[in-house]
Order: C-alpha cells, then sequence, then structure tokens
DNA sequence: AACGATTTCGGGACCGTTCCCGATAGAGAG
DNA sequence: CTCTCTATCGGGAACGGTCCCGAAATCGTT
C-alpha cells in the first residue's frame, strides 16, 4: 500500500504518469505529486559537495563576481581581496568546476588528437610531445584513434564535435577517401590541422614530413650503394603519403637512369596481416627485384624476416630501406635503414599552429607545412662487406 | 578623441577603471559607461551559433522540457512528438552540449587513464582497448602519461579531477612512493582504480598480472633448459612488480636447489639508458650468470644487445627471459623468452570494475584481481641446438 | 573644498541542460 | 454524465561559473 510521502495518507492516492522508470503517484488529499522508490537507496552516494566560488563569497563575506576575479587573476582587484580569496580557496579545498566555466565562455580549452593507429611508435611520440605543448598553453588534450577504419573515424570526430574541443589534429585512416566528414568542423569555425596522413582540400592546412624527398634520398641510397633493380612496397593509393613516397621512389630512379618496373611495386594496407602477404608476393617472384624501398618500416620489418627465411642474405642480396625508425628497426638483424620524421618538430608544429588559430580567429594557418626528413644508414642497405658486421652497428 | 556610444557626445567622458585590458569610459551627459576598443576587431570569428534544445522547441512550438524529453529517450513522451523532435534536431544539426549537460547532472561521464609512459606497447594496446571498452558504455576517456615521474604523476592527477572525471584507472610512475596523492580522490568519492604497476592500500583496488607466477615459470623455464647460474635484472624497489617479480624468480631458485647469489641481482629505473648500463655492469663482473631472467623486455633486449656485441652467443652462453612481449622482441635475433601479460583482460577488467563502481557506490570492487600471465618460449633461453635455428622460430 | 580620475566592488543576466512539480486533456469506468 | 486514471506536456529552478554594467570609495589636483 502506498503512503504519501506529504500527509501519510493512504487513500485517494492515484498514480500519475511515470518518470525515468519510476512511478509518480498524486494524493489528493494534499495534492501532492510525489515518486516513489520501494527500497530507500541505502545511504546515497552523497556528492561530496565540492566548494565552489559563492562559498568562498559568503566566507569572505563579498561577492561572488570577486571571487571570481581574484581567482582568474583578472584586473579590477584589490591585492589584500585577492590573497584573501587565494588562501580561503587553498582551504576549501576549492576547484574550479571546468564545465561551468567552458559553458557561459562557449570555449572548451581542449583539442582533440585522431590517429588512425597507436602500436607504432610514430603516434605515441607525436602525442606524447604534442600532449605536453599543449598543456602548456593550458589546454587540454582528448585521443582518439581510428584503427585505421573510416567509420571509426567519423564515429571519434562526431564524439569530439559533441565534446566541443576547440580544435583538432587529425591523421587520416588507411581507409579515409574524402574530408566530407570534416564539413561541420568547417561550418561550426572549429580549425582542423592535418597531419602525416593528410589530403589536400581548401580550409585544412597540413604538416607532414618531406615524403617525396625521404623516399628519394633512401631510393638514392640504394643506388649509391650498388643495387641496380629495385622495387617498392608502396602504401593505400588514396593516401597522398603514399603518392608522394611513390614518387619521390620513382624519380631517384629516373635520375640515375634506372629503369622502372610496375612489376616490383606492389601495395599494402599498412596492415600487419598484408606486410607479411606483401613480403611473400614479392619475393615469390620469378624474377625479384635485388633491392625494396617500403613505405614504411613494418612493410620493411616483414620483408627482412621473409627474406631470412628464405635463406637471403639481407643486404647482400637483398638491400632494404624502410621510412618511419619504429623502435624494432634498430634491433632487428641485420639493422634497417630508414628515414627518421622529426616526429618533435611536427607535433610542436602542429599544436603552435592550431592554437594560434584558437586564439585568433585571423590567424592564417600556412596550407601545408613540410618539414625535413634524415636518413637513418644500418645494415640492411649495404651490399659489401656487410655479413658479420651486423653486431657494431647497432645504435645503443 | 573618444565619443560616447550612446549620445555621440565628445566632451564630458571620463576614464572609468579597464577591464579585460579594454579602457572603460564614463559618459556624464547621459550617465553611460562603455568600452571602447580602438579598431573595431575586423568580422569577429561569429562563434557559429550552434543549435539548441530551446531552437528546436521553438521551432516546434513545444517547450524546452519536452524536447529534452524527447532527445534523451525518456519516457513520457509521445511517439510522434518525440519523432518531431528528433526530425528537427537532425535537420538543425543538433549537437547537445556536453558541459551544460555535466554542470546540471554531476558527472561528466569521462574517466581518466594515467600511464608511466607510452613507448612500450604494454600501455598503448591497454589504452586502446580500454577506450574501445569505455566508450561502448557511454564514456570518454581522457589520456594522460607521468613519464615515470612523480611530479608529473601529481600534476596530471590534479588535472584530471579539475576535469571531474568520474573516475580513475592509473599505473604509478617509477618514482611513486605513496598514495597520498590520491587523497582528494578518495574524499570526493570518485574511484581509482590501479592496474599494473599497483601498491596496496585500503580503498584503492588493484588490478595486475600475476608477476610471481610469471616470474616464476620464466625463471623455472630457465632452470629446466639447463640454465643454473640464473641471475636477475630488477626493477625499482618502491615498485609491487618488482618486489613480486623478484621473489618469483628468487622462489623458482630454491625450488630447484639452486643458491640465490646477491651478486648477480642488479637494479634498474626502467628507464632505457639504465637498461643499457645495467647489461654492461652485469656482463663486466668477473664471474657472470649463464642466464638472467629480466623485469621487462626493454631490459632483456638491451642484455642481448650488449652481449652480442662482446660475441657472446645469446642463448647456448646466456639464458635471457623478459616480461611483457614488447614489439622488438619477436624479431631481434635471437628472438626474446618472454612472458605474455593478458593485456585485453586486463583492460577490460580495469573499465569493467570501474565502471560498476562509478554506476552504483555500493558496489564493492575487490581488493585486488590477479590474471594470469603466459610463458611465450622463443630462442634467447634455448641452452642447446640454437645455433643457425633463429630464423625459423620468429613468429610471423 | 570641490571636482575629476581611478580603483575596487556588487548585482544580476546569461550559458544550455536536467529534472522536479504541476497541469491538462482524453480514455475508460461506473 | 461524472469520476478516475493515465499519458503527455509546460514552467521554472537549479548547476557553477563569467562578464557586463553601474556604483561607491579612494586618491590626487587645483
Amino acid at each position: 500500500m502506498i503512503k504519501c510521502t506529504k500527509c501519510n495518507e493512504v487513500s485517494g492516492i492515484a498514480r500519475a504518469g511515470q518518470v525515468r522508470g519510476k512511478q509518480r503517484y498524486h494524493c489528493k488529499h494534499c495534492n501532492y505529486y510525489f515518486t516513489f522508490q520501494s527500497p530507500p537507496p541505502g545511504k546515497k552516494s552523497s556528492p561530496a559537495h565540492h566548494a565552489t566560488i559563492l562559498d568562498i563569497a559568503h566566507k569572505l563575506k563579498i561577492s561572488k563576481s570577486t571571487v571570481s576575479r581574484a581567482l582568474r587573476n583578472s584586473a579590477d582587484i584589490n591585492q589584500e581581496t585577492r590573497d584573501a580569496v587565494l588562501k580561503m580557496a587553498q582551504e576549501l579545498n576549492y576547484v574550479p568546476n571546468y564545465f561551468a566555466s567552458s559553458l557561459v565562455r562557449r570555449k572548451s580549452y581542449s583539442i582533440g588528437i585522431v590517429v588512425p593507429e597507436l602500436i607504432t611508435n610514430f603516434f605515441s611520440q607525436f602525442i606524447i610531445i604534442a600532449q605536453k605543448a599543449a598543456s602548456l598553453a593550458g589546454y587540454e588534450v582528448v585521443i582518439c584513434h581510428s584503427n585505421e577504419s573510416f567509420s571509426n573515424e567519423v564515429d571519434v570526430l562526431k564524439r569530439l564535435f559533441a565534446y566541443q574541443v576547440d580544435g583538432v589534429l587529425l591523421s587520416l585512416s588507411s581507409e579515409t577517401k574524402s574530408l566530407d566528414h570534416l564539413q561541420v568542423y568547417s561550418d561550426a569555425g572549429v580549425p582542423v590541422v592535418l597531419f602525416n596522413r593528410v589530403k589536400n582540400k581548401p580550409g585544412f592546412p597540413t604538416v607532414l614530413a618531406d615524403d617525396y624527398h625521404g623516399a628519394f634520398i633512401g631510393t638514392e641510397h640504394l643506388v649509391k650503394n650498388g643495387y641496380r633493380n629495385i622495387g617498392h612496397i608502396g602504401g593505400p593509393g588514396n593516401l597522398q603519403i603514399s603518392k608522394n613516397r611513390f614518387r619521390g621512389y620513382r624519380d631517384a630512379l629516373t635520375k640515375h637512369g634506372l629503369e622502372y618496373n610496375p612489376n616490383w611495386t606492389i601495395y599494402h594496407d599498412l596492415s600487419q596481416a598484408d606486410a607479411c602477404k606483401c613480403a611473400k608476393t614479392l619475393l615469390d617472384k620469378s624474377s625479384r627485384p635485388d633491392a625494396v624501398f617500403a613505405v614504411n618500416d613494418p612493410a620493411a620489418i616483414y620483408l627482412i624476416i621473409e627474406a631470412k627465411k628464405r635463406g637471403l642474405h639481407v643486404g647482400p642480396d637483398l638491400g632494404i630501406v624502410g621510412f618511419s625508425n619504429d623502435s624494432r628497426s634498430e634491433v632487428i638483424e641485420p639493422s634497417l635503414t630508414t628515414l627518421q620524421q622529426p616526429i618533435e618538430q611536427m607535433a610542436e608544429t602542429c599544436i603552435h599552429l592550431l592554437l594560434n588559430k584558437i586564439k585568433d580567429d585571423r590567424f592564417a594557418i600556412p596550407p601545408t607545412t613540410v618539414l625535413k626528413t634524415t636518413l637513418i644508414e644500418r645494415c640492411s642497405s649495404k651490399k659489401e662487406g656487410a655479413r658479420g658486421k651486423e653486431f657494431k652497428s647497432l645504435i645503443v
């Protein structure tokens, strides 16, 4: 039997809709509405009242405007008042409510970073540095990863948008073919900077390593070391980065009068499984290249492994150059010659450009920023005299 | 000359303090206060008015309460009304304001994850899985890293607290010696779950791999493979994880009647530089062990490298077992025998326990959850017949 | 002393939701 | 037709800040 929580009457109680699953009742003795939950839910988890600026104001008998001013260290405030407020805030363990502040200021003071994966160390390192730079400027960072899937990318971007991030740093998934899903961001005036895995489109500035030049000098390095039949493991065709690296590879061949053999170029989708498959495909060919420039280190690493399985001597029999200096590249045997991207510089540039744009909409981000890549020579690209020397060359 | 923006009078304008850097003036003709910014700041970055719940309400000539109900899919709402609202929301590109919602509901629907580093793949993998699990439950994840520094750890925890996270997943830095800095969290009733790098303290439940057992079977594996003089590279003494792994190592020796030689145990601080140094120190000893159980893979990897540099054959001359299955461990030569932690299970358990506690404060998280580790046998621990066979054993 | 300039403070309207409390119109019962 | 229920809606007070506007107090100058 249900009793009115106000007048304690049992009769005359009517059901009156429901809210959040709970039934509501109406007592017509005292004309009172109430909901009823069978077990009074125990010691209700008391929300541990955080101190607010009003608490400080009351204690100090001043207005909350003044407290706010003192806390934000703004002008128009007496030094003594400010000190008193600061002291009281300390005493009460005051923590500013980020949501209230963001709500009224219409800024979240956070930026989103979306990366396609987190398992190679390029992106983890990027994130570490970007986060440090952002937090120095007072910005929070929300990290998301698309897992190389376009639909995931769309999802996380939607979530970030609802999160009201002030800007986004984005590196595209291998499946992404257009930037249409970024429309909401440009409509809302939220700046987006693409990095590393980019796609050119007006309104979306990019920051990237000089993939063309890196591929060029990587391939040229193989030529100089005496390889003549140089193949290529490329990335997904829809990514700028794949195209640029391919162009660099091909132009290096051309420059040195070597013929480009399309039969020696195969493409992989940046997944690990496919990297293994590509290595096999390439080595299965009846006429195989004597060197390979790979679009990234994982592809090169699995090529080394596969070649060793088949008894080939990587270096003398098969020269290999990778791209991006994976953590495994210096410990694998032979160690992998690769191209080092300027991760730190890239991350800092991204944050710098993005924050400038956020702070002043009139700031114009340059459409593309290209950063230098450098060749790290190791053993996988040594045709002569490499055998037995591998140990010494490890960088430790 | 300054004109009143109201009555256009030039005389009788007095300065009247300043706000946010801008000078304020007072016109005594019309008794009006105003601020004056010299260059009207160009096309003011129009904040691109997001559609709100009120916009929807007005368009549909219903109240915002109803719109809110429709959007939250709650009861007390007519199906047609709900459809109309949903349609209009779509049309207006409505995105709910996360801050307003969190402000009034006093929940952020986000959790913080603090890890000591992001360069080994244990933590990156953990994060990937945890994030997926959390977002399935409608929770956002904020990722922070302490970079193995205690003061950084304190900082990021403070930031997360101000961010009003509903819960925290924390893996301690190598410098952390107590959990006192988590006091604010327990005071505020925000649950914290420690994982992997933990410290026992009432009120702070832990989730971790069975380090003791892993170390035990790892060491026992060396014994079974014929090694008799087994040394140890340990972790920082303040970490539970180091102690447990050390105990497992030592108990395995004892079980098999082998003597524990304190001279063969050295400690490193989990930094890369120190890993190199430890390898050198250990191999420099006049009487060196014939096998080493290392507290983690990086230490083992640098030991392999250093041993190879000195012409030792890892395996036959020096058996090595690591811990945590780093991505490098299967490509290094010889490949590294190591212990696989149940990353996925650990991440999911953490999220599961934390969210349960968040959703219902009465839920009691078990003080410790221990998950199984499994041995991955590779080549670095093969005393006999290992030479020349390395290639075959690579898992690809 | 009179007046203007400046510093410092208080009041209160917002920001966009959620949710509690009532109200109302039909449906169904008697 | 009257009465009771129920489904559905509206009004409005929070949530915890920020910031605009005006006022009061203080200071300096003639």
